[in-house]
RNA sequence: GACCCCAUCGUCUAGCGGUUAGGACACGACCCUUUCAAGGUUGAGACACGGGUUCGAUUCCCGUUGGGGUCACCA
């Protein structure tokens, strides 16, 4: 039994999408399953449109994921010596000529195979050709000589047996005519360098894997075990694009999503364990399974990523949201939250991390805990805040003065009482109380509130209020 | 256009010849309740269509329709 080897091989032309973070995640999740590895393969040979920045923000990504790799990751271009070194090979057996096809003679094939209704591209013509046709002056290519007769299958773990005739393939280009490794040749060669066992990625590579899989008979070496995955889709079953979130991982980071959050969430779409929906990384380690993949492609729901990111946050400790937090209030206060803010934060977290589906809205919550002075009220807490309530908080305020004990329990007792003696219903003062204290309609429990603002804080606020919105003192 | 793949509630899915077709998100109602969440109870909601095979098809086969992918000296 050998070991299990698995990679993730991006091209660096741009930031890591949710789709590839899904690649990684089974490939990781599989390998991990199986005590084996997990690689990782920079897929670098397009030199024009790969990039450095590209480079780091897929390792950023990666690791923001908490999906490690084993070993260093591999640059597939400094891999170039060994693909010409196959290449040279391939040729001495046969398996490879040089072609000197012109861009203009490539296009006009392929308009004459688009007009015949034909998949082969390619027509052939310098595969048995003389080598001393050859032009002058002109740099080859090197194409792969495929067998032109028969078929081709193989035997994919998710999408099952797949079959097609031979002489719908082409005769790939191994070498371009700068010396220059394709992707079909360096996959091929890099897998089996790295002794990749199974080849985990996108269902847009599975017409791929049947080109691939005669250059890898040609050379002599086993086909690792394939699993071509179902894309993902937007909301509205289209392909992906920028409007559905085919964003890069690191905006959903922004966007206030918690990296085990987008971990079960892609663990979910497209792969089952029977009603299993809330499943922790450990758990899916355990679980996961090629058998469990569905073949159909599945579409992006943030409600249910939503819902799921507020049982995580839900589920994170006060210590480590207080450190997420700092971005997004850094964004939305302008400033760093002092160290008296701070406690005050984690003091308040355990009620507020209830109410919030991602940390830009926990944030968003928390910011009346940090506003200077009284704050603003919105429409709605403005609705609350009328004359009546005006005198009920001014009356409120008295009570509150002779409060011994400033604690949930002591708080609340009060404002019972001062509801039975006012003769009205306990919402009738919170309402007020909660936006006079927070600005808003909706905010944890006013005492949580209380108990955090603290009694100095609190009764300023409810005096501000009781001041501005009195009939007779009020500024208006 | 050719080739390949796919098809269960709106969405993610369970199901692997016999089920009142299950769960989750979202949606509605109710409960809880100082608001909002969370939680609980509950309601509505699906086997794309047509042929076979079979005692029996969501499940197996074929076709239709619909969706997706690939057809580069990109990956």
């Amino acid at each position: 039994m050998t070991e299990v080897v698995t990679r993730f091989a991006p091209s660096p032309t741009g930031y890591l999408h949710i789709g590839g973070a899904r690649t990684a995640l089974f490939n990781w999740l599989f390998a991990r399953h199986s005590g084996g590895r997990f690689l990782l393969r920079i897929e670098d040979t397009d030199r024009v449109r790969s990039t450095d920045d590209a480079v780091s923000a897929i390792f950023d990504s990666l690791k923001w994921l908490e999906l490690d790799w084993d070993g260093d990751a591999v640059s597939q271009f400094s891999r170039a010596a060994r693909h010409a070194e196959i290449v040279e090979e391939l040729l001495e057996k046969g398996h490879a000529y040089r072609c000197y096809a012109s861009p203009e003679e490539l296009a006009e094939m392929r308009e004459q195979a688009r007009a015949r209704g034909t998949t082969r591209l390619y027509d052939g013509r310098w595969r048995d050709r003389d080598p001393s046709d050859a032009p002058v002056g002109i740099a080859p290519v090197i194409r792969f000589r495929a067998p032109l007769t028969g078929v081709t299958t193989i035997e994919d773990n998710v999408q099952g047996q797949v079959t097609v005739k031979n002489d719908a393939l082409d005769d790939i280009v191994l070498l371009r005519a700068d010396g220059s490794p394709t992707y079909m040749l360096a996959v091929v060669v890099d897998d089996h360098d790295m002794g990749v066992t199974h080849v985990i990625r996108g269902d847009e590579h599975l017409n791929n894997a049947l080109r691939q899989v005669n250059l890898i008979e040609a050379l002599g070496w086993q086909r690792p075990t394939y699993a071509h995955i179902p894309l993902i889709h937007g909301a509205d079953g289209a392909k992906l694009s920028k409007r559905h979130g085919a964003l890069g991982v690191e905006a959903y980071r922004e966007m206030g999503y918690l990296p085990e959050t987008l971990r079960n969430y892609l663990l979910r779409l497209g792969w089952g364990h029977g009603d299993d929906e809330i499943i922790d990384t450990a758990q899916a380690i355990a679980w996961f399974d090629l058998g469990g993949i569905g073949k159909s492609p599945s579409r992006l729901d943030f409600a249910k990523l939503d819902n799921l990111n507020g049982h995580y946050v839900r589920e994170a400790s006060v210590e480590r949201l207080v450190v997420l937090l700092a971005p997004h209030l850094l964004r939305l206060l302008g400033r760093v939250l002092s160290p008296e803010e701070a406690q005050r934060l984690a003091a308040a977290l355990p009620d507020l991390k209830e109410r919030a589906k991602t940390l830009v809205e926990l944030a968003e919550n928390s910011s009346f805990y940090f506003c200077d002075g009284p704050p603003s009220p919105d429409e709605k807490a403005k609705k609350l805040l009328t004359a009546d309530a005006g005198l009920l908080l001014a009356r409120l305020h008295q009570h509150l003065l002779e409060v011994a004990t400033w604690s949930n329990a002591s708080l609340e007792a009060v404002l019972r009482e001062f509801a039975a003696a006012e003769q009205i219903k306990l919402g009738q003062i919170a309402q007020p109380l909660r936006a006079a204290l927070t600005g808003r309609a909706v905010s944890p429990g006013v005492f949580d509130v209380m108990r955090v603002l603290g009694r100095e804080e609190t009764l300023g606020r409810i005096k501000a209020a009781a001041t501005t919105n009195n009939p007779v003192l009020g500024s208006q």
